[in-house]
RNA sequence: GGCCUCGUAGUACAAUGGAUAGUAUGUAGGUUUCCGGAGCCUAAGAUGCAGGUUCGAUUCCUGCCGAGGCCA
């Protein structure tokens, strides 16, 4: 048992003998002692006034009293107000650090018997990824780590939209116009190739809806159709859906090339393989330079049909119902929420037919206990109806799926358009957070010994480490701006900041070689700052359990850079291989060595690389 | 129109209902004969507005204003 736990014990005993009452330990607020005052920790005693029917001083005096007899960890404590203040012994931090913060596994929980389910990513087989996908992908990929730490077993998954009209028009551009060019012939990056046909498409199309908007058809559409306070220009912007659905040749061959997939045609579905194959290929790329995989892939084209049982078994148990043109919906007015469309008229599947039974699915496939799905917060109703129906449906594992909603990703100047052309590219955002911190190290004239290999290495590690706490450091459900200048900072609040603080310490002990450590036991004079770095790493296995909980890797990245900031504080003040005692260096190595060993595992779990120098 | 999320220094981010609201960047200044200066130190600078609950509100509740989103 720990020394929190041991206070909040103590707490309620107190609370018993001195007051009769009952309290449960999460009643307690237990904080981190404010600097300006003496102590560890801070118990606030007002809430107890009501059942002690004293003054907070007093009550903090009989408790602090109390709290000194019965808890051996402790050694003094003072009181403010209704404020506790305790005192830690320095010989339970000194153990603490020596027994417990240096082991290898300190960080990572036990288990906890129960096995989750990590979707993300989740992109559309048309076009490349992109900065918005990065969010995703770094928040599901954290996550992941996190939730092992915090002892789950983890299975991450994302399932693949490679079917619907979206790639068909890749690929009906692509036959129409491509000539035979392949991503070999061309040279470019094949999910960027596909992409480019696609771009192609919106281009042919848009050009064949002008052409159309200035002849008789179109001027007549506007005509009759036009609302009265519309211009020329908003009518077409607004109908171009239906143009597209209705009047365009493009249109119509993209549509029949969707009938013809979903027939099964040969010819068809080979394209198809060929051109998502390209995308695959690119994708994978993309993921490995981020560092990130997937247990298992799902795809679309194997679930888009899924769920029609489960909407059929719902009905005879009453939990759908059907409507006069044979649609099937859900009433979920009682839980504040909607009628949802689950099966169309003409017994087709909508979105949330695919989710209900893909959710089986998994379960069925893994067994999981609990699923979170990394999706952007404009799908928040989508969830909260899924979840909802799952419940109804009497899903095991329903009141364990978790919307992880992030908000969107903004630019400087605005929204991310794909029309605009303002779509951040994730393949070239690496490239240039990498050039980035290549640029910056020849800059230093830093790495100048090293191989041509190793440096680009660690400016791989450098740039990434920039941009992934860049955009890790903010709490998902926040909207966020993503300014590339400051994503390539590497000073301040940086991935490489935290950076640093590791290769610093692993410079010392470098230096340190094998240095004697056993005498770090007799170190009997503790420096506050020391005590203050202690007391925060102390924290590390508490903060993942939260952040697991909390499902916010953005926890860890700030508890990451309060270390390293702290660490780099305590360098600056203090000498570590010249400190004034053998005691002390043994000591100061040990205390650097757990530092290091926690950010590096802290960092890990955003996805982070620590270099051995920058 | 209904519902959801978010409003904190110039900018970007923190703060389980707790003490004098923390950090970064930018700005102004300082810091290296010594373990790595991608560092350290100093200064100025903020809770959208109005109520309510509470011993105590950035946090919870209500209304308004603003930004974004979802549903027709």
């Amino acid at each position: 048992m720990n020394v929190i736990e041991r206070i909040q014990e103590g707490v309620v005993e107190a609370v018993k003998a001195l007051y009769d009452a009952d309290i449960t330990p999460d009643q307690i607020t237990i904080n981190n002692t404010r600097k300006e005052f003496e102590g560890d920790y801070t118990v606030v005693v007002f809430p107890f006034t009501r059942a002690a029917r004293k003054k907070p001083e007093q009550i903090g005096e009989e408790m602090g009293n109390f709290l000194l007899e019965e808890v051996d960890e402790l050694v003094g404590f003072n009181v403010i107000k209704g404020f506790l203040n305790l005192v830690v012994s320095d010989a339970y931090w000194r153990r603490f650090l020596l027994e417990t913060a240096t082991g290898d596994t300190f960080g990572q929980s036990a288990p906890k018997a129960e096995k989750v389910m990590v979707e993300f990513s989740s992109p559309n087989t048309n076009k490349p990824l992109h900065l918005g996908h990065i969010r995703n992908i770094l928040l599901g990929w954290s996550t992941a780590q996190i939730l092992e730490a915090a002892g789950y077993e983890v299975v991450k998954v994302q399932i693949v939209n490679d079917r619907g009209i979206a790639i068909c028009k890749s690929m009906l551009a692509w036959e129409k116009f491509g000539e035979g060019e392949t991503p070999k012939s061309s040279g470019i990056k094949s999910d960027h190739f596909v992409g480019k046909y696609y771009v192609l498409f919106e281009q042919k199309f848009q050009e064949e809806y002008k052409s159309w908007q200035a002849s008789p058809a179109g001027l007549a559409a506007y005509t009759d159709k036009a609302e009265e306070s519309q211009d020329e220009l908003a009518f077409f912007k607004a109908f171009k859906n239906t143009y597209f659905n209705e009047y365009s040749a493009l249109g119509q061959e993209a549509k029949a090339m969707l009938l013809k997939w979903e027939e099964g045609d040969t010819e068809t579905v080979n394209l198809w393989k060929k051109m998502n194959q390209w995308v695959y290929d690119g994708f994978a790329d993309t993921y490995e330079n981020l560092g990130v995989s997937f247990d298992k892939l799902y795809y679309e084209s194997d679930t888009y049909l899924l769920g029609k049982d489960i909407i059929v078994k719902g009905l005879e148990d009453g939990i759908f119902y059907r409507k006069e043109d044979q649609s099937v919906w859900i009433d979920l007015e009682d839980a504040k929420l909607d009628h949802k469309l689950v099966l169309r008229s003409d017994g087709t599947s909508v979105y949330m037919t695919q989710d209900i039974g893909t959710a089986q699915l998994r379960y069925d496939d893994y067994g999981v206990d609990r699923m979170v799905y990394v999706v952007a917060d404009e799908q928040d109703y989508h969830f909260k109806v899924l979840f909802e129906i799952m419940k109804r449906l009497g899903a095991p594992y329903a009141d364990k799926m978790f919307h992880l909603s992030y908000g969107m990703v903004d630019l400087p100047s605005g929204k991310m358009k794909s029309r605009e052309g303002t779509v951040v590219d994730a393949d070239d955002l690496m490239a240039e957070v990498i050039a980035e911190a290549k640029a910056m190290a020849e800059e230093r004239g830093n790495l100048a010994e090293l191989s041509e290999e190793e440096r680009q290495a660690i400016n791989r590690q450098i740039g990434l480490a920039a941009l992934k706490f860049f955009i890790i450091k903010v709490q998902p459900r926040k909207r966020m701006t993503f300014d590339p200048k400051e994503s390539v900072d590497m000073q301040g609040q940086t991935g490489p900041y935290v950076q640093n603080a590791y290769v610093r310490i692993r410079s010392v002990l470098r230096k340190a070689g094998a240095a004697d450590t056993s005498r770090a036991a007799d170190y009997n004079t503790l420096e506050t700052a020391e005590k203050d770095l202690i007391a925060q790493l102390f924290a590390f296995p508490a903060i993942i359990e939260e952040a697991a909980e909390q499902l916010d890797p953005s926890a860890i990245a700030n508890y990451c850079f309060d270390l390293a900031k702290a660490y780099h504080r305590f360098y600056h003040d203090y000498s570590i291989l010249r400190a004034d005692t053998s005691e002390a260096i043994a000591f100061r190595i040990q205390l650097s060595t757990a530092i290091a060993q926690v950010l590096k595992k802290g960092m890990e779990l955003l996805g982070i690389e620590m270099p051995e120098q920058m």
